[in-house]
DNA sequence: ACGTTTTCGAACACTATGTTCGATTTATCT
DNA sequence: AGATAAATCGAACATAGTGTTCGAAAACGT
């Protein structure tokens, strides 16, 4: 269990590079983003970069965990203190909007979209894993991944093209409109059973 | 009004460099092909290929742009044929099974993304432009943009999923789940009204 | 058959990736 | 504090793909 930590110089090394290339993305947005821009900021040794990520999308991608881990906290707040998704999804849109400038670098690029991709999936899982349990009861009903794909997609393309195009709504408005979209339609499946994990 | 074709070898040059373009992503996916090996498939010169495009994505784009106008075939014929968009989504579900082997080559791949999000694009204007009209009538109703976002999004997602994941439903089945899903949300937001185009 | 347009292909400059290795610095342990 | 182990540096190198240029050759339309 006593997991030793590793060399000091490792986490420094790491977290240099992922500021770094939040930084760097930032400033020339994400497919402009270099391998050599990331190490020139962080001051770390090109050698060096490549002892620690393989290549340019896992340094991406270990960037953005912390991203992932955001929405992980919210989903899991929003799931203990309200009784359907409904609050957890405006908990997520107010969590993305404070992060407007990062998801705005992110969306519509050729490379960003593996972030929104790694999010959306997580998503999909999350949702994939408590909804097999609430369905399975029903015969003949929707599949659970057909339930958790639509859920999960719907709601993160709302929320890209949302931060994407300025677009004047505020965030409880993106989820009532999410909600009157959605919510016919997944309580004429689940018929009330809802997240009864 | 009479456009005059143009040289012969430009159409030649044109079609074989798509032709191959196609071949060669189903052969090694789409983010590992390479304009080398579109050239050397299609047996054309390098300065030709250049002389044609402005770079790798307008091929790729130029190259699916057929793929788009099927798209726009369904479309079209489903809109004219059926009052409801669900005749629609089924006769492009059905469309779509035809091509699996073209999208499991684009779908999850970094750049393929571009092919699919530039078809849900065109979805999106198509569906923006009739629900505009459609929702106009209605104050406080929800704004066409967002509902063309989800509709185009929630379908074209659903729809790559299906194709990607090799899932046992028929293209029948999908539609009747993506039916079941959304109409009871768009009914109850546009109470009624359906493409009076 | 003739003038025009397109194609060819090889050479070139450029940018980015990923590897290697010996020298140097830095952390950790006792 | 000193020994040992580990991480970092940086410069050089190999590789691969992009996009441009230009004169010669081929194919086109009429």
């Amino acid at each position: 269990m006593t997991e030793k930590s590793p060399d000091r110089r490792i986490q420094r090394t790491r977290q240099l590079l992922q500021d770094a290339l939040i930084a760097v993305i930032l400033e020339k947005g994400y497919d402009a983003a270099t391998v050599q821009d990331v190490i020139d900021r962080a001051n770390v040794g090109r050698s060096t970069f490549y002892a620690h990520f393989q290549d340019k999308e896992d340094l991406l991608l270990s960037g953005f965990e912390h991203l992932r881990t955001e929405f992980e906290k919210h989903l899991l707040s929003a799931s203990v203190t309200s009784a359907s998704p409904w609050g957890l999804s405006l908990s997520m849109f107010q969590h993305a909007e404070g992060q407007r400038q990062l998801y705005k670098a992110l969306a519509g690029k050729q490379g960003g979209n593996v972030v929104i991709t790694y999010i959306q999936k997580y998503l999909f899982t999350y949702l994939h894993t408590h909804l097999k349990q609430a369905l399975t009861k029903r015969k003949n009903g929707i599949p659970p991944e057909i339930l958790a794909q639509y859920l999960s997609s719907s709601f993160i393309s709302l929320l890209t093209w949302w931060l994407d195009t300025d677009s004047p709504y505020s965030a409880a408005q993106m989820n009532e409109f999410y909600r009157q979209l959605v919510e016919p339609g997944v309580n004429g499946v689940m018929a009330g059973m809802f997240f009864t994990s």
